[in-house]
DNA sequence: AAACTGTACTAAGCGTAATAGTACAGTACA
DNA sequence: TGTACTGTACTATTACGCTTAGTACAGTTT
């Protein structure tokens, strides 16, 4: 299922928000299927239910996902545009530090192909 | 000088470091020149000594600078080898997580170019 | 009724960031 | 030789966020 790193620094409920709209857009889980409860997939990842809702609770926020209070948590329709528009922030932002670090346009032209080439 | 931004959740000492790194490659300082010394930059930005030392003693792990105890802090000489394989990890784990979130690779270089137009 | 669902809340442990203060050794310069 | 600077080392403290733990509650499903 999720791959987890708890040795990472960054926090599990943020690696599992990354790693639930990968499998998202993977078209793992379509519109209004179910994810795990809490409770179970803290048991499988071996976390703490509150990390999971923690995760949960913001991907909701941001209209990945909603939750009906006893009967689960699911995957919303559409509108995927607030995790695009932070992604775009995210990579704006890396990419001006590393052109702060000395990196040539070119040398990101090539990881850019890296990652996009199957 | 340098700026900072104390609201951010990058630290403050990380900060610093990139500022510097990215004043050195815009050529405000250049080989052999001296740095700030700890206690003139740590009270310049309002932070404490500390914390420019720590963010000194990291660059100099990176052979960005040297110091010479007494005497003060300089830029060295080239290496930006070490700084550079990180701005490239770097750039690569953005580069991934913004693929798994959706963003199409036109996008981003469209971004690319934003940033290394002048 | 029983077993599930998400949610809310408090408490504790842990690690890191940042500040504060002190002290020490080396260097520069009058 | 002093005086003032330099970086470094160390301890202590405060603050914050992450994570776990435990409990409790309300809603839903069967």
């Amino acid at each position: 299922m999720f791959s987890l790193d708890s040795r990472s620094r960054e926090p599990i409920y943020v690696q599992l928000e990354k790693e639930i709209v990968k499998f998202i857009n993977l078209g793992v889980y379509e519109a209004d299927s179910p994810l795990p409860s809490v409770r179970a997939l803290a048991t499988e990842l071996s976390i703490n239910p509150n990390t999971v809702s923690k995760a949960y609770k913001n991907l909701e926020q941001h209209g990945i996902i909603y939750t009906s209070p006893g009967k689960g948590v699911f995957v919303n329709k559409t509108d995927l545009s607030t995790i695009h528009r932070e992604a775009e922030k995210i990579v704006f932002a890396a990419l001006k530090d590393a052109k702060n670090a000395g990196m040539e346009k070119a040398e990101v032209l090539s990881i850019v192909n890296s990652v996009w080439e199957e």
